[in-house]
DNA sequence: TATAATTATCGTAATTATACGATGATTATA
DNA sequence: TATAATCATCGTATAATTACGATAATTATA
């Protein structure tokens, strides 16, 4: 497996360019707000949410949480489907699937047992 | 255990003050970017790391990596000590506990056998 | 068909993030 | 003691994020 690609990566042992640090740090980003984390909990609990089911509970302006739904989508977490006037907001099963072998991953990589006091 | 803050939180589903919940978009910020990734991944690669072990490997002006630095030290997932001319940095062992549990919580949150295919 | 309901988008303001070079502070070395 | 090395911080520029109200677009209802 000593492709070109792979031998510059593990000759720095870092790679920004690398497509699933990347995503990485997509996916973490797009957790990384407390009404995003609400909202996918949310959808984790009821399944099927329509935007104005969001902006019951939280205390945003409508425009604001459709913005929140944005992000969410245009990452891959979540889908949003017309129906009549209203916008049917689901969890994406291959984003959340991708979000949580992403997930997996970061635990691995952050095994507690190898951790050392250094300093 | 009804207090009344738990009245209010349990009667939405949802409560942004919640600290847990804020802590966790804080931890999921902090890797929400690729730099910050890599940082963490070369700290868990070798355990200790001088400022310029990182600038060595990264693309990037030597205060801006202080700037990430300082991201991942001020939410409490690397320890910065001075030894001399330079500053050792490790993986703080507490934070990356939490950021453990808090990853293994939201990994459970996002059981991916609970997915729906809804709309 | 007129009106109401629902949601996305636009415009905008304020804040935060990201990046850089310059500089200061500290410690080691000549 | 003068100089070099290392790193944090400051100032600053630019971009991205977050939030709001207003409004447009679409669909349902009276």
């Amino acid at each position: 497996m000593n492709t070109p690609e792979n031998i510059e990566r593990t000759s720095t042992g870092i790679d920004l360019e690398n497509p699933s640090t990347r995503r990485a740090a997509q996916l973490t980003k797009a957790l990384g707000h407390p009404v995003r984390l609400a909202i996918l909990k949310l959808l984790c609990e009821r399944d099927t949410c329509f935007c104005g089911d969001f902006t019951d509970v939280l205390p945003l302006a409508q425009s604001t949480v459709s913005q929140h739904l944005k992000v969410l989508k245009e990452c891959g977490l979540i889908t949003g489907t017309s129906q009549g006037v209203r916008t049917c907001y689901c969890l994406d099963p291959s984003g959340i699937q991708e979000l949580h072998q992403n997930l997996v991953n970061l635990v691995d990589t952050f095994d507690t047992s190898n951790l050392s006091d250094c300093c």
